[in-house]
DNA sequence: TAGGAACCCATTGACGTCCATTATTTCCCA
DNA sequence: TGGGAAATAATGGACGTCAATGGGTTCCTA
């Protein structure tokens, strides 16, 4: 079982090009699948994953009432979502648009989650995983749902414009 | 599996033509498929297709009572809709019908959604993405149990109502 | 015959590909 | 066990290709 595991820090070059970390291409690779990057929904980073994800939405959104709002949320994603080209060097190339929401500047934090990671501004990451551990230590641990989405009380600051 | 996923932002010339991106050409031209517009029932903007989709929507309302609202509904989806030409560059003519439904101008934004696209006023589109977002943050993500079953209710087929 | 649409060609700018360089780690052997 | 060599990874730059766009010309049709 190969996963996407611990974090890696890589430098954006002038062009917009990010090597990918070289354990998560391998991952990749060994299943000979495409990567795709969308953007977060509820948090300021990008998120990254195999097709299999990209088509679970697919499939969710063609099973869903096609007028709720949920629908509206889901097909957010899939037009977020970009299935990226890995150059000789293992390297992806951001979109403005994807660096402007993670808010990206010279250097980027892949976080791995398991099935999925992360892109993340590094000095935002580590607010955000210290924060994470003190919230663990006052408000005691969150029931640990595995395969669950989590649903997170809507507390920490807005990324609204 | 090819999808029409990611966004772009093309522009109509003098001449009303518009530039097709070239991944979803590529879709249509893999399967050999004629490209559909019709009007959205539900949004100011353009549904792009294949034929298969036309298809669904035609055996949906087949299979409904001819004499419904609903079917009458639906079946302006299908009066609304043109099989579009595309030229040598990869360019299709939008009418004036059209143009005038989706509030177009200068340039317009295509958003992949998987098995269609859609085509909106860029700024339309914006305000309707960040509107999604904090939807998803104060409502949670919809139930998507990423790698468990999915939630949806097994003798709900068709997600419509 | 005029207007618009289909077709053809030119331009340009972005991106994908290729190659060079540097840094870091691993491994082998002295 | 330490040093050196080789491999792997990350980074930087150069260049060719293709997509997007614009303009011109021909053809059809109203």
């Amino acid at each position: 079982m190969d996963l996407f595991l611990s974090t890696f820090e890589n430098r954006i070059d002038k062009k917009g090009r990010l090597s990918v970390p070289a354990p998560f291409r391998a991952v990749l690779e060994r299943r000979r699948d495409p990567l795709y990057l969308f953007k977060s929904l509820t948090e300021p980073c990008l998120e990254g994953c195999g097709p299999e994800r990209i088509g679970q939405i697919v499939d969710a959104i063609d099973s869903m009432d096609s007028l709720s709002s949920e629908v509206a949320t889901l097909q957010t994603m899939l037009s977020s979502a970009q299935e990226m080209k890995v150059d000789g060097e293992g390297r992806i190339m951001l979109s403005a648009d994807f660096i402007d929401f993670a808010e990206l500047d010279d250097m980027a934090l892949f976080a791995g989650i398991g099935r999925s990671f992360q892109i993340w501004l590094p000095v935002r990451y580590r607010e955000r995983e210290t924060n994470a551990r003190s919230r663990a230590k006052s408000d005691g641990l969150p029931s640990l749902r595995l395969g669950g989405g989590s649903r997170r009380p809507p507390d920490d600051e807005d990324g609204r414009r």
